[in-house]
DNA sequence: ATGCCTTGTCGCACAAGA
């Protein structure tokens, strides 16, 4: 089975690439943010015409998430628990259903958090905070859980070209590293890196100043896995290609195989 | 130091992104 997530930078802008890709590589799941659109304006035929079923959580302009599985889908969660006055679509989580055994995927897209000295980075760092308290609440259940999504986290320096740039970024900051390192600590396991060391790898690159074509990038975009899910993951990418495409998302996808 | 692009919005510029 495999698992993708992406930040397409709004699903209407990008119905001909996510298509595209979609066909490439055919992941069994994919994990949009940034849809940018409310539920019943999202082109849910274009995907369901491509065999995927389309779960969605959306909100009027920005953020935006939504579930793509070839299977079917149940036990769909919108919003992420613990505050019921946030009113961010960044949350959306399903339970898919393969032949003999589940995979429960959740998918963020979490806030950036800048300009740090405004509401803006105390309103992410609580919603880490919901994030590690949702995290912890599913690990009883004991199952692969795969928590995938835009983390607008930068996990160490070596996952940016230029790391002395982002170090008072909300992004990079010592209060957003160590929330981070609070989730992972529970017992997730970053799946890009269990299968890869090297440095100058990236899923994101700013369409400003050139950033792609000097392969100034940074790492954000996550895939975590539950201990029953990293038993089970037998690789992982990211399809960086894609940046490369025509009208692209700033975000390429990562696809992480588990042996379900 | 700032903007550099891109998307969406009941646009006639602006917010938000990262």
């Amino acid at each position: 089975m495999q698992i993708a997530t992406w930040n397409i930078n709004g699903v209407k802008a990008r119905l001909e690439t996510a298509i595209a890709w979609l066909n490439e590589a055919r992941p069994d799941v994919a994990c949009l943010q940034e849809i940018k659109s409310v539920d019943e304006g999202f082109p849910r035929t274009a995907f369901e015409d491509i065999g995927y079923n389309v779960v969605t959580h959306g909100q009027k302009g920005f953020n935006g998430v939504a579930i793509l599985s070839l299977k079917p889908v149940e036990d769909i969660v919108r919003g992420l628990p613990g505050d019921d006055t946030d009113e961010h679509a960044r949350y959306i989580e399903a339970v898919v259903s393969s032949d003999n055994t589940v995979c429960r995927v959740g998918c963020l897209y979490l806030p950036n958090g800048n300009p740090v000295d405004t509401p803006k980075y105390p309103y992410k760092l609580a919603w880490m905070d919901r994030l590690i308290a949702h995290a912890k609440s599913k690990l009883p259940l004991e199952e692969p859980f795969v928590l995938a999504g835009d983390y607008n986290v930068i996990p160490e320096p070596r996952d940016a070209a230029r790391p002395a740039e982002w170090t008072e970024d909300a992004l990079f900051r010592l209060d957003t590293l160590e929330k981070y390192r609070e989730l992972t600590a529970l017992g997730f396991t970053d799946a890009v890196r269990s299968f890869d060391q090297s440095d100058g790898v990236y899923t994101f690159w700013d369409y400003q100043a050139g950033a792609w074509q000097k392969n100034n990038g940074i790492r954000i975009d996550h895939m975590l896995l539950s201990a029953q899910a990293t038993d089970k993951a037998i690789g992982c990418r990211i399809d960086k290609h894609v940046r490369s495409w025509e009208k692209p998302s700033d975000h390429v996808p990562v696809i992480v195989e588990l042996e379900i």
